[in-house]
RNA sequence: GUCCUGGUAGCUCAGCUGGAUAGAGCAACGGCCUUCUAAGCCGUCGGUCGGGGGUUCGAAUCCCUUCCAGGACGCCA
């Protein structure tokens, strides 16, 4: 609706730029404008032409609104501001119809088409199967989720994906792990080098095994079962904790298969036999500077055995096979280094680099009392994703990771998360939901019917005005968020439309005996409603009837 | 040393494809509940947009330079 009253309003002027000799295509942009009083929709393309015409933007600007049929374009009214600015005020009782599209499209309101269907495949956390998560996977978890739910709405096809390392040497070491701490708790030598991984949960694994086998692999050999224990608890952990986020996969892809079906292998061979591999010093190194990598990286080590990267290579080239239209892999800040290499490596199994983009996310810092909590997988001591979603809830947290753009350097206050929840704006989006929801048990408590209207009779639409125009944004919204991924467009949506909410709350008694009126009013809400329970959702957050 | 991110109000952060008087939340201060949920509303206070140059009608936004912070520069994953 409000795409097309600007498709309009554009065409329009792009007609009287014509007929002023403007032969050249100029781009005609809309922005919101800050300031209420200079209308819904402003422009500036007097301004960028004024260079053209050699003419002062505002002498363009009041040509061009002198030809412009107001009353066709919804407009109640077009001016001329400051430097030359066009502001569009347009017509509130048209832009109330809003209201009723809403009403009639629920949860499908917002949804766009500018996705095209294109399929993409969007892999996130793909946290290593060695230990719990941390907090640095939940800021990629609710990325990840987000985003796709965000993109999905916005018209494309999205595969989730949580890539499983249960192959290289990290889990071998996990296993080692778990044999020390076995040996530990039977009071028997034992010896944690310092790549194994230190955490708690590898001792309460350990002692798991004892529950059931005692000291059976004292003098049994405890390699494979160990590590198929470990593996599975972790993983179902990793698993678990994740759907406690609210963060959910299409699939889990392992690595192990890659070996398995001969993927690895495979993919080895064919970069050796193209010559794009290179023995030195008795490794094989892929020529990765040949596309911009800062050096050469190895593939096989001296001791024979792969590199992280090998596999990875293969993954991706699998990823490409599965007939996507792009890939996005959602990375750590600590992995930067890495892209290079992996466009590369894309570009020697034949696809094209520029289908994968790499979103990487700023490292998460946790204070507490004032100071910084290191987190490190090894020492054990890292607060975990688990942590808190136990003590802050999944969807503040949500709301949390979710309202600061990835690029920042994000600090996380753990007294101010822990102790002081509704200081959290996400409890003000819910609180704005559960309002409304209160209505309408009042509503039904005084025995008065609600029923939706299909027509704005009594409402007054200079109060509701703002509500309506924020509902109007909603697409354009979504869009943004889609195309230029940035979930927490969503969450500053969805601030905006609860503060309006409670400003017109506070303003507008809304039951009263003229229950026409009523009605209207609660279509209204309602529209309301369903706006602010999906643009939640988009962001993983569930809503509340009652606070 | 090279490369990536940041540096905006006391704190946490938006704004960055150049546009009107730089925004929000929290904190501080002052009002608003005999009336539908006060986890709310209304208002006040608070800024050399890290510093310095440049580009132009116009720069928080683009370019150069410099300082500070975080991260990466493995035959680790």
């Amino acid at each position: 609706m409000i795409e097309s009253i600007l498709n309009n309003i554009k065409q329009t002027i792009k007609e009287v730029l014509s007929d002023m000799g403007v032969t050249e295509e100029v781009e005609i942009l809309f922005e919101v404008p800050k300031e209420e009083n200079f209308g819904d929709y402003s422009t500036n393309v007097a301004m960028r032409l004024a260079r053209v015409l050699r003419k002062a933007p505002i002498a363009i600007a009041n040509d061009i609104i002198s030809k412009l049929n107001c009353e066709a374009l919804h407009l109640e009214k077009a001016e001329v501001a400051g430097a030359g600015f066009i502001n569009f005020f347009l017509d509130k009782k048209y832009l109330a119809n809003i209201v009723f599209k809403i009403i009639d499209e629920k949860d499908k309101f917002g949804s766009s088409t500018i996705g095209n269907n294109r399929k993409y495949l969007l892999e996130y956390v793909s946290a290593n199967p060695t230990g719990y998560l941390h907090i640095g996977h939940g800021r990629g978890a609710a990325y990840g989720d987000s985003l796709a739910r965000i993109m999905k709405k916005a018209g494309y096809i999205v595969s989730r994906e949580h890539y499983v390392n249960d192959a290289g040497n990290q889990i071998h070491n996990m296993t080692e792990s778990i044999w020390q701490r076995y040996k530990e708790l039977y009071g028997q030598p034992f010896k944690m080098e310092d790549d194994y991984y230190h955490g708690k949960e590898i001792i309460e694994i350990a002692k798991m095994i004892i529950d059931e086998k005692g000291d059976y692999y004292l003098s049994n050999p405890y390699y494979d079962d160990f590590r198929k224990f470990g593996l599975e608890y972790l993983l179902n952990g990793l698993k678990k904790d994740l759907k406690d986020f609210n963060v959910e996969f299409d699939t889990w892809f392992s690595e192990k298969s890659l070996y398995e079906s001969g993927a690895v292998k495979d993919t080895l061979k064919f970069l050796i036999d193209n010559n794009y591999t290179y023995e030195k010093e008795g490794a094989i190194w892929l020529k990765t500077t040949q596309y911009g990598d800062e050096k050469d990286r190895v593939l096989v080590k001296s001791d024979k055995t792969l590199t992280y990267f090998m596999p990875d290579i293969a993954y991706h080239n699998n990823k490409l096979s599965r007939g996507y239209d792009h890939l996005i892999d959602v990375l750590g800040a600590d992995h930067h280094g890495y892209i290079p290499r992996l466009k590369a490596a894309i570009a020697f199994v034949g696809g094209n680099p520029d289908l994968l983009d790499v979103e990487i996310l700023q490292m998460v810092r946790v204070l507490q009392d004032g100071v910084e909590v290191k987190m490190s997988k090894r020492s054990g001591k890292a607060i975990t994703l688990r942590d808190l979603i136990d003590e802050v809830g999944s969807d503040a947290l949500r709301f949390m990771y979710s309202s600061k753009s990835l690029s920042t350097h994000m600090d996380l206050d753990l007294d101010l998360a822990v102790k002081n929840t509704n200081e959290n704006p996400v409890y003000y989006v819910q609180y704005a939901y559960a309002r409304i929801a209160s209505l309408f048990r009042v509503i039904e408590s005084n025995n008065q019917q609600f029923k939706e209207v299909t027509s704005f009779n009594k409402l007054n639409y200079e109060t509701a005005n703002k509500l309506i125009k924020i509902l109007l944004q909603y697409p354009s919204y979504v869009e943004e968020a889609a195309t230029k991924r940035l979930p927490h467009k969503i969450c500053q949506y969805s601030l905006m439309l609860a503060t309006a909410l409670h400003s017109y709350y506070n303003d507008e008694k809304i039951i009263s005996d003229d229950i026409d009126l009523v009605n209207e009013k609660l279509t209204l809400l309602k529209a309301v409603q369903i706006v602010l329970k999906d643009s939640l959702n988009l962001i993983g957050v569930s809503v509340k009837e009652k606070m």
